[in-house]
DNA sequence: CTCTTGCCTTGACCAAAATCAACCCAGTTT
DNA sequence: AAACTGGGTTGATTTTGGTCAAGGCAAGAG
């Protein structure tokens, strides 16, 4: 839901990739000068499961990329329940719009995954944003995609069941054009992967298996095995406003 | 959720207030010949209830500010279900931020109070914001805003239970510092109230119930007395990562 | 190689919300 | 005044998901 990586796209742009922040679109609107002088400014650093980067309302220093390893973004109830906002895989950066939220993060991060990230400086990505025009349009359609993922979040946790939201969760899984059967693993842990989608993991465990049955998807341990990708799609989208392939990924 | 205005507010700018989309903080940043461009551009049209301004994914030609009267954004499943995105009133504007998403309406909109919207042309919006840094910065906030607005919406949809959201509902409609006991009344129908926190009519209607029970309101039609603040805050925003004054309004 | 641990599943039960149906009630219409 | 209408409530029931408790299983530790 975060920043869309294009790992498996073209950088837009004719320069060569040279850094690691290179591989996002927004990214590619930077001059080559102000790229370099970002990509010196940040700190690589690795980090074990469970570390939390910051929690909500921390006043935000540093933006991340995600280098690899897999980083949860969360809130905190009062009552202590936690809610996942996102679950970002290598390529993702998080927290580079905190100059336009009251300079802190609007939710905690968590490594859930171990890998590395680098941190860069908000303070300087705001600078460049702020000096150069055809940055802030590039940001500008980054946020608004954002905002675009936001909405679809919203329908789904209002109207899909259990199912289907684990079914939608499988297909933005696939790449586009796959033709079956579409094998694939989850990637990372189901209790993990439950909370993300907003149900409990027995709820999860339950619906993964009324899931296999309404479908004839088949999984085993974290391998997922889809013959049909019509009905899985069928089942899940009719409780959607867009159909796979809804331009995701 | 989508355009803060401030009405209640001081109009941020030196310049006194000429336009309607002066009140909008977001327009405050425009220099005043394009904001008379704009306004120039613009067509006030008087709409009746259960008017439909355009459905989701229709090509993006307009953007609208609501003069008077409600509107709620919404989308619609496969299978015939609604999800309202958000209902906004006088002072808000939206499909302005259609120029970055992909030319297309992300939701559809429908007149649910009678009122008097202006029209304006998404293309010249565009065109300010293209041309211009400053403005290309608020649009950033603007956008920013709206997007913690969601996280916030996510969240609730996620974890609070239905009189919890109707009590969440209830706090928003209050202003910051109003000394108990505080009245107020329903701004539109109960039914609508519902879809936009997610429920049914019928759960709408139980769980207003409870809430009095629970925290001591009292409704009476549309009518709504809130004698201890306190309680009906403690019952809701334990189970959301804000506190009121969430700094909504 | 056994023990521990974390993750996952399963069962029994409960709570919350959706569904279906009937009815109420105030404001219009006829 | 009687009939109609739309919004709202209420009751009965079902469905869905949450909760609590027990157990399975595989990977890593000792």
């Amino acid at each position: 839901m975060t920043c869309q990586n294009n790992q498996t796209h073209q950088v837009k742009s004719s320069r060569e990739q040279h850094y690691p922040l290179d591989t996002l679109d927004f990214f590619a609107a930077f001059p080559a000068d102000l790229l370099k002088k970002l990509h010196d400014s940040g700190r690589r650093v690795s980090y074990t499961k469970g570390q939390v980067l910051f929690t909500q309302d921390d006043p935000a220093e540093w933006f991340y990329m995600i280098e690899s390893g897999w980083v949860k973004l969360f809130r905190e109830t009062l009552d202590g329940d936690e809610v996942i906002l996102d679950v970002l895989p290598a390529g993702y950066v998080f927290g580079e719009t905190t100059m336009f939220e009251n300079g802190a993060y609007p939710y905690g991060a968590e490594i859930v995954e171990a890998g590395d990230l680098t941190a860069y400086p908000v303070a300087l990505l705001a600078d460049c944003v702020r000096g150069n025009g055809d940055l802030a349009l590039a940001m500008l359609q980054h946020i608004a995609t954002k905002n675009m993922m936001k909405d679809r979040e919203i329908e789904h946790r209002t109207i899909m069941n259990a199912p289907q939201r684990i079914g939608c969760f499988l297909l933005r899984l696939c790449k586009v054009k796959q033709t079956p059967p579409v094998v694939l693993h989850l990637p990372y842990d189901k209790t993990l992967i439950a909370s993300r989608l907003g149900m409990q993991p027995e709820t999860f465990s339950r619906a993964l298996t009324r899931l296999q049955q309404d479908t004839g998807i088949k999984i085993k341990g974290a391998t997922v095995e889809i013959d049909n990708m019509g009905k899985l799609i069928t089942y899940t989208c009719t409780a959607c406003s867009n159909v796979f392939p809804c331009d995701n990924e």
